[in-house]
DNA sequence: ACTTAAACTATAATAATTATAAATATAAAA
DNA sequence: TTTTATATTTATAATTATTATAGTTTAAGT
């Protein structure tokens, strides 16, 4: 984690931003929550336990900072806010995710799909693919197996 | 046109909605702009030339219903608004989109590029799927060739 | 220590969307 | 056709997410 950490204090550093203790709160929490994808309103709630005197505006000019760097991804389900996902260390490109249109869980595949079909768009569309967004909607395994319905 | 219209109407018939004289007008002005992807808000001032008394909140009431039959889809390319893109005539699947990052334009692709990649994920993973969205975020021929740049 | 710029808090403003209440239109039943 | 019930609409208020502003604090460089 501290690991992580120091690594984004290098990238903020490289673009001369400084690592404040209020962006360090927020990152922890990022941290913290890795396989979740939390609106910029939950991370503002989770980093008030670590530093109360936080303002909201602070965690979205961090979360729009972070995203600017490419460090965090800001992804949108469809329901009306804005998600923010870390990048897995050293990932080259961003993650897909399939989301449960059941019981709404939301789970993420690192492998890159998309390297054929990237190649495809480039050859015959002339598009210059610099990166993507790939989510796909759908019943997940839990929620095949046991009729049990998760629904809230 | 027409043959859409009835078809739609069809559509709503089927799940015992009526297509009102509003859902109509906003039918049409998707119709006519089908290769945008409008905001609620573009819709609304478009569908207010031909029925001046149209409500806001019936543009989205409509386009909300519309969203649950898959008749349109509701997109987001980041930007705060949602927008709303007709499904092609018997389009099984939603189409794919190249966003560009220098002049925003929006193209579409009906191609359908991700057949394998859905078998992948329903093999490795176990997770059926219903939908998809995939966007292509990059540069798009006209801004690669040109150093012209359409930035407003 | 002094100066400057960046970043912060608190709060107000904005923008998108949704909810509500009253009115109207439509379809179904009598 | 008249009555009744239901769906839909308008107009407007409320809500929610996000962004902007003003004044204050912090930190870095001299």
């Amino acid at each position: 984690m501290e690991h992580r950490i120091d690594q984004i204090k290098k990238q903020l550093h490289a673009q001369s931003y400084k690592l404040t203790p209020q962006r360090e709160a927020t990152v922890r929490v990022l941290l913290e929550r890795e396989e979740d994808h939390l609106s910029a309103e939950d991370i503002y709630l989770l980093v008030k336990e670590k530093a109360p005197e936080i303002g909201l505006a602070t965690v979205y000019r961090t979360l729009e900072l972070l995203s600017e760097l490419k460090i965090v991804d800001k992804i949108n389900f469809g329901d009306g806010v804005s998600r923010y996902d870390l990048r897995k260390e050293g990932a080259e490109h961003f993650h897909h995710h399939l989301v449960c249109i059941e019981c709404g869980s939301v789970e993420e595949i690192e492998e890159d799909l998309l390297g054929d079909v990237e190649k495809i768009v480039q050859r015959d569309w002339g598009f210059q693919v610099k990166d993507h967004r790939l989510t796909f909607h759908g019943i997940c395994k839990q929620c095949q197996e046991g009729s049990v319905q998760l629904k809230k």
